[in-house]
DNA sequence: TCAGTTCGTGTATATTTATACATTTGGAAT
DNA sequence: ATTCCAAATGTATAAATATACACGAACTGA
């Protein structure tokens, strides 16, 4: 007994940009996470119709370090973009990375300067210096100081600033 | 018997930086068929690492109507930016040197902060960031990076960039 | 040195997603 | 009107992908 026929156009319409919508509004993060919001709102369907729904509408599946996966649309202004950056840290911290010996740290355009301005001001053993771009602070660290020592002061003296950022 | 130990950093390395290659430069719809074109290189490794790897690399697979799905690196179109890069005239490199496994550009005078704004939107994997000052840029790539990784990046990326920069 | 930790990985499996096939019905063609 | 077709969907299942667990090597700190 099949319950939608050719008819129901109007309906599936409605659910695509539905589905649009929901995407580009929050993390989702799988099919049936998907399905059931969309039942909630009066939207019945089964997965094989979903997957062939976002198949049509192009939706990507991107790893996110938040969700494990999340849904994107397909457009070239990603709304993910925007939800990562409010998920993030009022700090305006981004993501800390440690490379060749030093810490890299990430950060809201125009927001390298003060944090880094901080940091300094911690006077910690820790760390020996640091460098400030624009987006970015080169954060050098003393001899022997180990990537956990760091974000164990990070944490420590600076709650907070370490909140949603990548690291 | 495990065939890959923790010392074999070098091997992921360049193992992730070639899956990133591949999926840039040609299109490839499941995990089983990337696989099997790592394998006829000398790559060995399960679906399992490979999705790990996809994962770790923010690699996410979109509906295509050739292909029927195609996996898409996270980065902006990179022939738009290659695009807006000529159209900027962003040609003020002078010099691209390597010392203590960083990059070092030296550019025209007020010239750095803009290169090194277009080098971080490339949101490449082979680099940890970017600092300018007035005629300076310091890159730091990520662990592991060679000099011609980045050199390569450099010249697939941003074509022009290098032109006439001696290194 | 030695215990504890982290990392990268394989194995096996769970989870997730895509699809072959069947079915219904409105509309098109004759 | 009769026949045919195409769209939309469900069902069942195949295919694809993610992950819990375990392991061994390398690093860390004491």
């Amino acid at each position: 007994m099949y319950k939608y026929t050719r008819t129901d156009m109007k309906n599936r319409n409605e659910r695509l940009m539905e589905i649009r919508r929901l995407i580009g509004s929050r993390n989702i993060s799988s099919q049936d996470e998907l399905i059931k919001i969309l039942e909630k709102q009066g939207y019945e369907m089964t997965q094989a119709t979903l997957s062939r729904d976002l198949k049509y509408l192009k939706v990507a599946k991107m790893p996110d370090d938040q969700a494990g996966y999340v849904y994107i649309l397909p457009d070239k202004e990603q709304v993910v973009e925007a939800a990562e950056l409010s998920g993030r840290g009022l700090s305006g911290l981004i993501s800390l990375n440690f490379a060749q010996g030093m810490a890299i740290l990430r950060t809201l355009p125009g927001h390298a300067s003060s944090i880094a301005y901080t940091i300094d001001n911690l006077d910690a053993y820790e760390i020996s210096g640091t460098i400030a771009g624009d987006d970015t602070i080169l954060l050098i660290p003393r001899d022997g100081v180990s990537r956990s020592d760091l974000v164990n002061l990070l944490q420590l003296r600076m709650p907070g600033l370490l909140q949603g950022a990548s690291h």
